[in-house]
RNA sequence: UGGGGAGUCGCCAAGUCGGUUAAGGCACCGGAUUUUGAUUCCGGCAUUCGAGGGUUCGAAUCCUUCCUCCCCAGCCA
């Protein structure tokens, strides 16, 4: 790392952290080769949202700018929720964030068999011991916030008889929920998390990569740190809500590192708080019974705030990676604004999506002086910036589709669009004039007219002549490309959903539910420019004057493309209030 | 009322061992450029750091009292 890429570098707390511990040289006794060693360590029981995008950026680009390493573990220590499909879909997810884990890919059943050995160590050491409380007495033994706990009879077994009943835990002699294995700390403690915790349970299941080996299985609590020790990760990030959770990971790791049986020093557990995002809901429960519900259409519907629906909608693994860097990082409980999601993925698209033509809401309009019959090819650049992205033609006539809402027969004020006798350019084509319109029995528009100004086609010399206010994108009527056109917005209409209301009846109770936007998705026929009709899936275009849109994953084919649109350019005309 | 955290501009977030004008981003408001009412550009946007006391020549940074919010009583993670 070279002083001027320190200069940089954001500033944070994590950062400052990893800082000082390498400035101390706190890891070095161990002589990793790596500076430094963090871990995203998902459970696979779920799809990966945006939150996880945020964990992933922070593990994996801290590694990378102090010269660590990141691994991918896969925290698969309760056989009854876990499976294989979310191990395929999590690595895919996070290899398409665009971050990669090498040699480094782990789960935590690799270790199941140490992790029996070190519970039996602490049972040895006479901190553990196999209680034989049911569920509910245990829970009346823990005590309350405010109340002390009380010793299980079953407290004072001895190492022996523990390590038997252990022993036949493993052996599979008991039925699930009669035993249970817990650290020996303090029932007193002020620190709930501390009054002798779980640490394995009898669970006869099948585990998605150790079949029936195993029907004892350790609880992340215990798990966790052994982890994070076997695996020389040096900074273990993790959210807020296991801050209480540290003293427990401290305790274990002292108790196994004095018996030598993990590296010295310890990892350190740092926690910062989750993301929130306005207009989203990223609580697994919620996301299941958006999916479950049939409120989207599957963990990949483009509304979803999963990586997947993200990617189906069209939001750049970029854009993610940015936004990542744009909220930072703190111990705050925050939300943060859409916009700031949506303006990184724009940053990223502006400057990578070539441009191309579509009408999405058709009129016809008609230059009444254009041949007949006749069509010409204007040249347009694939992006404004980029000329090097080189140009596509267009076919040019005297029939065209335009955007409806790009007339108006009596102008508000400071439209610049066309009206009767205004002129206006039609991009990388002619200057037209508008005529009038025709309309139908119900008044409604039908089609416009105009005439067009033969020397003032774009890239000519009198392209310069007529200074003109207004410029609109337009299709070959002839030409066109009909497709399907998906216009997402967003899944919910309130910035928190199910939340509280000022005004509320103290007994009124909200639903997320309630706050479904009920025009989260629009499904049109738009018309494309030709070039349009064999685009690959996944490709990103920007529509001009529309926003970005991208050729769906599943459903656009070569010759049948079908749209989704990402997110809209932003607007100042509709918001100034037309 | 037990324990653990957090409170800096509408939303994020720098500022950490006290030292001239409290970074930056998003949002918002101008204005310039523009064959996207986009982009880009330029300008504006916290005499103030949850509140009150105190220490100090000097405090967002130290002390103190108070207030508000979040998390914890799964054999989930």
């Amino acid at each position: 790392m070279s002083d001027n890429q320190d200069v940089n570098l954001p500033s944070n707390f994590l950062r400052s952290i990893i800082e000082n511990d390498l400035a101390s040289g706190t890891f070095a006794p161990r002589g990793d080769s790596a500076r430094i060693r963090t871990r995203f360590p998902p459970e696979p029981n779920g799809y990966l949202h945006f939150g996880h995008a945020k964990s992933i950026c922070l593990n994996f680009s801290l590694a990378h700018d102090y010269d660590g390493a990141c691994h991918l573990r896969f925290d698969d220590t309760n056989p009854t929720r876990e499976e294989q499909e979310y191990v395929d879909a999590i690595i895919d997810a996070v290899h398409w964030l665009g971050f990669d884990w090498g040699e480094n890919l782990f789960f935590a059943s690799d270790y199941f068999e140490r992790m029996y050995a070190f519970a039996e160590y602490l049972i040895r050491a006479g901190k553990a011991y196999v209680d034989s409380l049911s569920a509910e007495e245990m829970r009346a033994y823990r005590g309350t916030l405010t109340e002390v706990g009380r010793d299980s009879p079953y407290r004072t077994r001895s190492v022996e008889e523990n390590l038997d009943l252990f022993a036949r835990m493993k052996a599979g002699e008991f039925a699930d929920g009669t035993h249970i294995l817990r650290a020996k700390i303090d029932m007193a403690s002020p620190n709930i998390n501390l009054r002798d915790p779980a640490i394995y349970r009898i669970r006869h299941a099948h585990h998605h990569r150790t079949g029936d080996t195993w029907c004892v299985y350790p609880m992340y609590t215990f798990a966790h740190p052994i982890e994070d020790a076997l695996e020389n990760i040096t900074h273990s990030f993790c959210t807020l809500e296991f801050e209480d959770q540290r003293p427990f990971y401290d305790w274990l790791l002292e108790q196994l590192r004095a018996g030598g049986l993990i590296p010295s020093p310890a990892p350190k557990q740092i926690e910062f708080s989750r993301l929130n995002l306005t207009y989203v809901v990223l609580s697994k429960r919620k996301l299941i019974q958006l999916v479950e519900e049939g409120h989207a259409q599957g963990w990949d519907d483009p509304r979803m705030p999963t990586l997947v629906g993200g990617r189906r909608r069209g939001y750049p693994p970029e854009g993610f990676r940015l936004f990542a860097e744009r909220i930072g990082v703190s111990k705050s409980d925050s939300l943060i604004e859409y916009s700031v999601l949506e303006e990184s993925m724009r940053e990223v698209l502006n400057d990578s999506a070539e441009r191309r033509v579509a009408v999405l809401d058709p009129l016809k309009l008609v230059i009444d002086n254009y041949p007949e019959g006749q069509l010409e090819e204007c040249t347009a650049p694939n992006h404004p910036l980029k000329p090097e992205l080189g140009n596509r033609s267009m076919p040019f006539g005297r029939a065209l589709w335009i955007e409806r809402e790009d007339f108006m027969e009596e102008p508000v004020k400071g439209f610049r669009r066309l009206f009767p006798g205004n002129m206006v350019r039609l991009r990388y084509g002619y200057v037209v004039k508008c005529l009038g319109c025709d309309k139908d029995a119900e008044g409604n528009v039908t089609a416009v007219h105009c005439e067009y100004m033969p020397d003032s086609r774009s890239g000519t010399p009198g392209a310069d002549n007529y200074k003109v206010k207004g410029n609109l994108h337009w299709v070959s009527v002839a030409r066109g490309v009909q497709a399907e056109v998906r216009m997402y917005d967003r899944l919910f209409a309130h910035p928190a959903p199910g939340s509280r209301r000022e005004g509320d009846a103290p007994e009124l109770e909200r639903d997320f539910l309630d706050d479904l936007n009920p025009d989260s998705v629009s499904v049109i026929r738009a018309w494309l420019e030709p070039s349009l009709g064999e685009v690959a899936p996944e490709s990103r275009f920007q529509f001009e004057r529309h926003g970005y849109f991208v050729a769906d994953r599943f459903d656009s084919k070569a010759g049948a493309p079908v749209f989704n649109r990402t997110v809209t350019l932003k607007d100042s005309w509709t918001k100034g209030g037309k």
